[in-house]
DNA sequence: TACAATATCCCCACTTTTGGTGATATTTTT
DNA sequence: AAAAATATCACCAAAAGTGGGGATATTGTA
């Protein structure tokens, strides 16, 4: 079974140039070919790709916001970006908006096939220094966002939900509310959420649950 | 001027292979190979490479924790770890402490060169599966801390410090206390935050200010 | 079965926060 | 120079939260 492909290009040229060099891998099928991003997702369900080409500048809609609609809907099609320029936002918006790669155009015709083989594989085609970029960004991350993993306070089920109702900013009325219990109940877990967390008001509260990723 | 590369690997054998084959590159020399990495610091520093080698698998301290106190040190060096395997959390536990680079020691013979030329072009090299766990991880991470601009509030400098310190968990009493002003005052400064952020609680500010990267 | 942990609820006294409505002096902008 | 924004402080009444005691029923564990 051949990999489908959807190409998403506003340069009639480049989407035929494109096509034509994807026709040469017999593994390949190019099931689609656009020239604008305003009806994408009509045009990706319409023809189900596992890949798609997507050209960041776009008339009308940017291929960034393309993708976001895109891996919305469907998040299991592999999405690589294609672009003139690497600059950091392009780059970063791309990969949040859930793009899998990202190729240069200069060298599209020389590793475009290559490209879309390692995506298919399971890896993510990029750049050397766009790769840079990415990890330079990871580490200005804060630990526990990216990788550590939330320390554990021992806290009960209950006294999980109504903390993730305290970091939502509900009152305890709200939160009785919420989850179908008294106020004083609610007071009751939060006074042992103050105990297991170590702190003593709801602010410490809300402000640990959240440095640490706990909720 | 040759590219200075280091190695740390706790096999002699694989360390003087390595040295070997690095040897081959007339642009590059091996300043330095070492056991362990109890005394990384004084080691790196002695012979200060442009690269370092680094084993993940070590004994006495974990490659991981060796990057993270050269890089600390030394934030320019460029470290490429080496590991048999290619886990999840060694993957982003050496990015985050900071390496550059990835490479699996299957295809140490076949790649390291390029790899190393890689890193000192500005690249990242990593094999594709990594990328696309990297890329992954980036795509869980909240906005604000990987892209988004915090939104401007137009909160004042002093409403600014205000708000750090109620995302702090300080009482009201104890802002006025730190910043030198009176209970009123303080009381003033939050309810023009409130206003400012459209919230009407302490937790509220809280989990804004955080979850938007206000502070 | 006895014990420990959990989830639920109650009361009282006290502190803190909140909403509303001010005021004054200083700085910045127009 | 006039207007707007900022930083400072004040008072009152109502609402919300906090600390330190309890109690009871259920569930899980030793």
């Amino acid at each position: 079974m051949p990999l489908r492909i959807a190409i998403f290009d506003d340069n009639k040229n480049i989407r035929e140039s494109i096509a034509m060099l994807l026709q040469t891998e017999k593994d390949f099928e190019v099931v689609g070919s656009f020239a604008h991003v305003l009806d994408c997702l009509e045009d990706v369900t319409q023809c189900s790709p596992d890949v798609i080409l997507m050209d960041i500048e776009m008339p009308g809609m940017t291929g960034i916001e393309a993708v976001k609609i895109i891996k919305h809907e469907l998040p299991d099609v592999l999405i690589l970006m294609q672009t003139v320029f690497e600059d950091d936002d392009n780059v970063f918006d791309s990969i949040c908006a859930g793009a899998s790669g990202y190729i240069l155009k200069n060298f599209l015709n020389t590793k475009l096939i290559d490209a879309i083989k390692e995506l298919e594989f399971g890896g993510s085609p990029m750049s050397p220094s766009i790769a840079r970029k990415v990890l330079t960004k990871m580490q200005q991350i804060p630990q526990h966002v990216s990788n550590m993993p939330a320390p554990d306070y021992k806290l009960t089920a209950r006294e999980k939900e109504v903390l993730a109702c305290v970091v939502n900013g509900l009152s305890y009325k709200m939160i009785g509310d919420q989850l179908f219990i008294g106020y004083e109940t609610v007071r009751s877990h939060i006074k042992h959420i103050y105990e297991k967390l170590h702190v003593a008001s709801l602010t410490e509260v809300v402000h640990k649950a959240m440095k640490e990723g706990i909720v």
